[in-house]
RNA sequence: GCGCCCGUAGCUCAGUUGGAUAGAGUACCAGCUUCCGAAGCUGGGUGUCGGGGGUUCGAAUCCCUCCGGGCGCGCCA
């Protein structure tokens, strides 16, 4: 609808050019936009503001020129100039019955689209290294990348998404060493207890499941535990792989998993990679020693300062690692990578593009891109409840899903925007009521639900054909408004793509949500006459599509009853 | 101290990349069901867009500065 619009705009500053009215050269970027209010009609553009400087000309004198090359449409009622010089586009009733019929025709393809060009994409999210459980952190960010995913695909883009632990380093050593002890019953007060070590609850478990010689499967592979407290290279392995298991079953409970691909961090050493990025990185002359280190200047690439890559005892700072892992994605053949992770890792975004941009690979300087996510504070019965990993006894995902259910967690968590803090309010998510947005939104997807069924215990046939067909008996307020936000979504995917902000999707539901339970109370959808009833169910089912739609590109389930 | 993110109604948050009179939900008050599900609907008021400068036809949005909050600042990951 939206893309139609543009059309005629550009064929009317085509025509405006040919006459001499525009130079042939000017081209500005304009704006169409859904206007706030309706006096302003249902779009608006700045095109002669922004086209007024070149054209010499000045705004509304421009405007009047554009609105009389317009070319004729059936989609426009009405055009005005407005202000300092918008130009407001009131579109024709048949303009959203043309649109409620494609949503119909389409379904659950309504609002996808090829804008993505089909470029190779890889979300890279969750990442959590297999130390524990998973919490609400990781939480947000898998919704934040599941939907990411999802929304990309939508639009066009061929995307793979990407989880990727280590497996191998110092953190691990702190876990095996402290399944070890739980192994040989030493307790967290205990002085023998690990310096570093995992005090969770959670380590009692693996603790128990390895001495049991159970299996764990994870990724494609099973560990047999041996059940040799001593051998702390068995112990490593089979915690890795028991708690990578548990991770997958919470992702799986979240709707998340599986993941196209995941990526062990100790392959890269096996393959050779961070050898040899190291060498490379050498040969092309950004690197420097000095107190027995090896530098990367990073300062060349706009850090405040040069990070070590190599320490003086010939191991590798975790970065490079880092780095060798983006030259994979890259020799992959992603054209566009996405990393998705906690803000607390922002420091590594420079150092890792500064490592790309030193290999000289011809890696863009906005590759990769950085989606970032900011602290989740939960709170019950009014109170903060603490998080604390290293602790143990923090809210997992899990007991959250639990709690308040997977469409709860996964809608109030992608409802904000990423990069803002929030708070995620444990009794709002799990009550059942008017209150919880959730609820609301799925309610109004059951409402139609319920009119079908409805329609069918008193044995009423709904034809469809008829009814998009007498689209033009719908003249309320209510209705109207319910069309105009139905051929909303497709912008509204559209934008959340083009910005990777997922939660445009959330609010928009809500507000679609709301012109159809506003419409299901001021009208009777099952009424006498036979058109008025056809068109009413046929713009009800529409909304139904996209309401349905949007909850999957979410992930977030459109129940038929609730 | 430096870097990144944030500051919008009592509270939780939107704000379509610089547009028109800054919006929702919630809370509070008053109403609405012989009718397809009341998990719903209809009214009622709320702002120094953290403060101050600047850029321009026009700023919550961009720049500078100050205040306040979060995260990061290791030869940890």
């Amino acid at each position: 609808m939206k893309e139609q619009l543009r059309s005629l705009i550009e064929q009317a500053l085509d025509g405006l050019r040919k006459a001499g009215t525009l130079p042939a050269d000017a081209v500005a970027a304009f704006v169409l936009e859904r206007t706030k209010s309706r006096e302003h009609g249902d779009f608006a553009t700045n095109a002669a503001m922004a086209l007024a400087k070149p054209a010499r000309s000045n705004p509304r004198a421009l405007a009047q020129a554009l609105v009389a090359a317009l070319p004729q449409s059936t989609l426009l009622q009405k055009v005005e100039i407005a202000g300092p010089g918008f130009i407001n586009f009131f579109l024709s009733p048949a303009a959203y019955h043309e649109e409620v019929k494609q949503v119909l025709a389409a379904g659950a393809q309504y609002g996808r689209s090829t804008i993505g060009g089909n470029k190779k994409t890889q979300i890279e999210f969750v990442s959590a290294n297999p130390t524990g459980p998973l919490h609400i952190g990781h939480g947000r960010g898998a919704v934040v990348g599941d939907c990411l995913a999802r929304v990309l695909a939508a639009t066009g883009s061929d995307v793979g998404r990407e989880f990727y632990y280590n497996d191998a380093g110092a953190q691990i050593d702190n876990l095996a060493k402290s399944v070890q002890a739980r192994c040989l019953g030493i307790d967290v007060d205990d002085p023998r207890w690990p310096a570093d070590g995992y005090r969770g609850d959670y380590i009692k478990d693996v603790a128990r499941a390895f001495l049991a010689g159970d299996v764990a499967h994870a990724d494609g592979r099973d560990v047999q535990a041996s059940g040799d407290a001593n051998d702390l290279d068995a112990i490593r392995r089979f915690a890795v792989a028991y708690l990578r298991h548990e991770q997958d079953l919470d992702l799986q409970a979240f709707g998340v998993a599986p993941f196209d691909t995941y990526y062990l961090e100790s392959s890269l050493y096996t393959d050779g990679l961070v050898e040899k990025t190291a060498s490379e990185l050498i040969a092309h002359g950004h690197t420097f020693e000095q107190d027995g280190a090896l530098w990367l200047r990073t300062t060349d690439y706009g850090d405040d300062k040069d990070r070590v890559m190599r320490k003086s005892d010939g191991s590798y700072t975790y970065f490079l690692p880092d780095v060798a892992y983006h030259v994979t994605k890259w020799k992959r053949g992603y054209q566009r990578v996405i990393n998705e992770h906690g803000s607390d890792h922002h420091s590594t975004l420079m150092r890792v593009k500064a490592g790309l941009q030193a290999l000289d690979m011809g890696i863009p300087k906005g590759w990769p891109e950085y989606v970032l996510h900011q602290m989740v504070t939960v709170m019950r019965d009014g109170q903060e409840v603490k998080l604390g990993k290293r602790a143990g006894g923090y809210v997992t995902l899990r007991d959250l899903i639990d709690e308040v259910g997977r469409d709860a967690t996964r809608y109030f968590l992608i409802a904000r925007k990423s990069d803002s803090q929030m708070v995620f309010d444990i009794d709002l998510a799990r009550s059942q009521s008017n209150d919880n947005p959730v609820y609301y939104i799925q309610y109004a997807h059951a409402r139609v639900c319920s009119v079908l069924r409805q329609l069918d215990e008193r044995g009423i046939q709904w034809d469809r054909a008829n009814g998009l067909a007498k689209l033009d008996k719908l003249g309320s307020e209510h209705e109207a408004a319910l069309m105009a936000e139905i051929s909303r979504y497709p912008e509204v995917v559209e934008a959340a793509a083009l910005n990777l902000e997922p939660h445009l999707i959330a609010s928009y539901l809500r507000e679609l949500a709301y012109a159809l339970h506003t419409y299901y109370n001021a009208h009777q959808f099952i009424v006498e006459d036979v058109d008025v009833r056809d068109a009413r169910i046929a713009l009800a089912v529409a909304a139904r599509q996209a309401l349905a739609n949007g909850l999957d590109l979410l992930g977030v389930s459109a129940p038929e009853q609730m």
